[in-house]
DNA sequence: ACTCTGCTGAGAGGA
């Protein structure tokens, strides 16, 4: 039986005698949200308290699990498995038994590395997460080892799996100036120890016995038994809010395989505890695990030395209950200490510093940030501004990494049905079936039963299972296709797929973490001083023409190629803002300058680059124009210039190092091969939708930096509400006017319909470019003639009055009345392609989508920004009130407003728009 | 209350 709820009130810890001596205790009032008939925190719940009853229980808290206890805090979360009732003056009260485990927090998922690191020195553990691990050479080695033990463990033949891994790491490996040949001969030493282990585990009869579908398997027929041998499993606990991913696991038990060396005869505590972890996780997911077994890979020849003649590499060890307690009290002084946002100090462990090999970055960074630290402080703190605005961002980012962490608890905590409805699974899969792919890997394929919608993507990782993504089998997975009717997934096991769930990466935050520290503790001095305001941005004047017919767009290029810090363009919808960033970046590689052209998202990124590449027009050789990304990420038609991860390591540096322009999202920036990079000026656009750090980590790579952007239009998306929302653009924008251009002619809209975003959010400043422009309409379409359209939508801009219905976030009313414009126009020859459809909510896009063809784009405001069509309609889904906080932000109608060129027509409740200032403007100008 | 893009990922090791 287990309890789960939140603590309600002061924790009283103290020492009372008993008849085995003195023990301690924690009475702890716990507000119950759930009591479980199960062990862990997948029983079946017996007893959902009603309201009258949630007044605190008291749950007692024995022995070394009042060290749990002093970490909470009112309003904490716990859970306590395996607990024992008793009756006390007539009330139920609960209590640990030798059994329990006690968990702080459990929705807050700390990593086994985490706790390993953080065993070793909590300090370490913060140093790792703030700054990342940089590219090196054993670590990537280990890596490759570990790659190819797993291969082993899937029957692959050893020297192919060590030219395909190496093959595979070509581009770190050719950055660390290591070569092929190098590598190969030292992966093979570690990969002997581990083929002769395995050669020892084979020959003996247990797993002889289990051997069975391997041995049957005509495909793979040098594979261990597969009933005693998995690798690399991701485990997932709901229970004690522990995710890792464990190098393997035989007959049930944990194999950690560690590349590095240990001279002792015992295996490292640390090591030992980061197989408890995984001892944990297996025993969640039904195992009983009592040893743990850590292959040391260049301990073999040494061992064999030794008096013992030991010939093995292995080191197994038992795993006791004190063991597994005392790693999930460790797991939670993590979660304690990250929900209550403190920063470790060193002292709660027992690590000595002048054996740390971190020493003088924990020296350094505790002295820059002003951090209490074992190891004590070097330097200057910075600037109270600066540690400020570090405090306040750090916070920020741990908020979004919290919210990463709530994904996960609903991959439990919402049911099947739940879960359909979210779009963040596809849970009506069949599995169909599987095949064996090289290297031991499996593709996996599932028909899709109904047309549910999600946003899983190919290219995507998943989490694919058999019914329950953390309490079936499940898998890893990436999606190899994605069709209406069928999936196709690739993963190391070969899980029979019912159902797959977007994988919440905490990947995003680690790289906003590290942009973070990476600005504020690396950087250059003079960027904080001008970005902290405390210098100005300066300026060497260009006196040359970079685009002649528009002055603003010239001044925009003067201005960032003549920035000694950094500049800004301010591009409203339709200004050139591509054109522009392209004509930048020609002047500056024109003048030598190694350039990082950077944005939020794929599409822009890639947009930027055919841009620049036409602006270019083969000034640069193609070779030394580089795209950094994934292949699902990367448009097909930038497909060449993409760089290819795997291959022979010098040339593969080569490509990189010697390019003149390199294309990456901001999250790629701050990946370990472009952290390795540097150049003279980072070109960033969507900048208003970036968060600060996520756009420091483009500009950290960089001596000087260009903004393009438009903060009158949607900002950075974040899960969490936060310091995060404010782009540095917009802030720079603000505090430096003079470092930026507008550009203020727009080669999209008919006057007419610019006319309201410009005087609404552009001062009136922006204009069309041409009289063409100014005078655009439909008639100038062939065979378009809008004589044949009904009189109330002939002009550029219209409104149409539609009473709506009450639901909240759709309107069939609407989306019946947009069915009829669509036939409208086409009836006035308009091609419906040209018509873009777009509504607030969701739920409205895909009931307009079932009222006109598929091939009239129907979409959200903020998949539309970017883009433009000839034609928009508009759904406002509002009736009576205008109430929801979709129309609050009104950067949104920006967006929508300006996305059409010739006509604009608007469809709504006018009662629930009048209701507020700037949407009853909007009707005024909408000549309603 | 709603909108929603990134990312191979987790762990790889140095005495």
């Amino acid at each position: 039986m287990y309890v789960r709820g939140t603590v309600a009130g002061e924790i009283d810890v103290r020492s009372v005698s008993t008849t085995y001596g003195e023990t301690d205790l924690a009475e702890v009032p716990l507000v119950l949200e759930e009591v479980g008939d199960g062990e862990r925190a997948d029983g079946v719940v017996t007893e959902t308290p009603t309201d009258a009853e949630r007044n605190p229980t008291t749950v007692t808290l024995w022995n070394k699990w009042t060290e749990s206890a002093a970490l909470l805090e009112p309003g904490m979360e716990l859970l306590v498995t395996d607990v024992g009732e008793e009756e006390y003056r007539g009330e139920t009260r609960y209590a640990t038994t030798g059994d329990s485990y006690v968990v702080v927090e459990p929705t807050f998922l700390v990593n086994v590395t985490s706790i390993r690191n953080w065993v070793e020195c909590p300090r370490l553990y913060y140093l790792n997460k703030l700054s990342g691990v940089p590219l090196n050479y054993p670590v990537v080695k280990g890596t490759i080892v570990h790659e190819v033990f797993g291969d082993l463990l899937r029957g692959r033949d050893l020297e192919d799996a060590i030219d395909a891994r190496i093959e595979e790491r070509g581009l770190e490996l050719g950055l660390l100036g290591e070569s092929s040949e190098a590598v190969a001969e030292d992966v093979r030493e570690n990969a002997a120890a581990i083929e002769g282990w395995l050669e020892q585990g084979r020959l003996t009869e247990t797993d002889g016995a289990n051997r069975t579908t391997a041995d049957d398997d005509p495909e793979r027929p040098f594979a261990p038994a597969e009933s005693s041998w998995r690798s690399e499993q991701l485990l997932i606990s709901e229970t004690f809010g522990i995710r890792g991913r464990a190098d393997a696991i035989r007959r049930g038990a944990p194999v950690e395989l560690k590349t590095g060396k240990n001279l002792r005869k015992e295996p490292r505590f640390k090591d030992k505890v980061q197989a408890a972890c995984y001892a944990l996780l297996l025993e969640e997911h039904g195992g009983d695990v009592d040893t743990g077994t850590l292959l040391y890979t260049k301990n073999s020849a040494l061992d064999r030395n030794e008096e013992t003649g030991d010939l093995t590499p292995a080191k197994e060890f038992s795993m006791g209950n004190g063991l597994l307690q005392f790693v999930v009290r460790l797991r939670n002084e993590i979660a304690a200490m990250e929900i209550d946002g403190g920063v470790p100090t060193g002292y709660e462990g027992d690590a000595k510093c002048e054996y740390c090999f971190e020493q003088d970055t924990c020296m350094v960074v505790s002295g820059r940030l002003d951090q209490e630290s074992k190891a004590g402080q070097i330097g200057r703190p910075l600037p109270p501004e600066e540690r400020e605005y570090f405090e306040r961002t750090y916070r920020a980012i741990e908020e979004e990494r919290r919210e990463v962490h709530r994904e996960y608890a609903k991959l439990w905590e919402q049911d099947a049905e739940e879960r359909a409805d979210d779009d963040r699974a596809l849970v009506d899969l069949e599995f169909v079936g599987k095949r064996p792919l090289d290297g031991g890997r499996w593709e996996l394929r599932a028909r899709r039963r109904t047309g549910a919608t999600s946003k899983l993507r190919e290219g995507d990782l998943v989490l694919a299972s058999d019914g329950h993504p953390v309490r079936g089998q499940s898998e890893l997975a990436r999606i190899e296709r994605l069709d209406d009717d069928a999936v196709v997934l690739t993963a190391d096991e070969a899980v029979e797929v019912t159902r797959m769930d977007v994988y919440p990466s905490e990947l995003t935050t680690d790289r906003l973490l590290s942009a973070l520290h990476d600005f504020l503790l690396k950087g250059d001095d003079r960027r904080k001083d001008v970005l902290f305001g405390r210098a100005d941005p300066e300026f060497d004047p260009v006196e040359e023409t970079f685009v002649d017919n528009n002055d603003a767009q010239n001044e925009a290029v003067s201005n960032a190629v003549g920035a000694s810090d950094f500049a800004l363009i301010h591009g409203p919808p339709g200004t050139g803002k591509t054109y522009t960033i392209a004509r930048t970046v020609r002047a500056l590689v024109d003048r030598g300058e190694r350039v990082l052209l950077s944005a939020f998202t794929n599409r822009a990124v890639d947009n930027a680059l055919e841009a620049v590449l036409e602006q270019l027009n083969g000034a640069v050789e193609d070779d030394r124009v580089v795209r950094v990304g994934s292949e699902s990420g990367v448009r097909d038609d930038m497909e060449p210039y993409r760089l290819e991860r795997a291959g022979e390591p010098a040339t593969r540096a080569a490509a990189l190092e010697d390019a003149r322009i390199v294309a990456a999202t901001t999250a790629t920036c701050g990946s370990r091969v472009m952290k390795e990079q540097s150049f003279d000026v980072a070109l960033v656009d969507e900048a208003a939708q970036l968060t600060e750090p996520g756009t420091f980590a483009a500009v950290t790579l960089a001596d000087r930096f260009v903004l393009v952007g438009d903060h009158e239009q949607l900002p950075p998306v974040v899960r969490a509400e936060n310091d995060l929302t404010e782009s540095l653009f917009e802030r720079l924008v603000e505090r430096y006017p003079d470092a930026g251009v507008m550009l203020d002619r727009q080669y999209r809209m008919n006057q007419r319909i610019q006319a309201f975003a410009s005087t609404e959010f552009y001062d009136g400043r922006l204009r069309p470019a041409t009289p063409e422009v100014a005078g655009r309409t439909l008639d100038d379409l062939e065979g378009v003639s809008r004589d044949d359209l009904p009189e109330s939508i002939r002009d550029p801009v219209a409104f149409v009055d539609v009473e709506g219905d009450e639901s909240r976030y759709t309107d069939t009313a609407e989306a019946e009345r947009i069915a009829d414009l669509v036939r409208a126009y086409e009836e006035a020859g308009l091609d419906r392609s040209r018509i873009g459809v777009i509504a607030p909510f969701r739920a409205q896009v895909s009931e307009i989508s079932t009222h006109v063809p598929s091939d009239v784009a129907v979409d959200t405001v903020d998949r539309f920004q970017g883009s433009s069509q000839e034609v928009i309609v508009v759904s406002f889904t509002a009736t009576g009130t205008l109430e929801g906080p979709i129309f609050e932000d009104y950067r949104r109608i920006n967006v929508a407003l300006t996305r059409p060129k010739r006509a604009l027509v608007l469809v709504g409740d006018p009662r629930a728009l009048k209701s507020d200032p700037v949407y009853r403007r909007m009707l005024e100008w909408a000549g309603r």
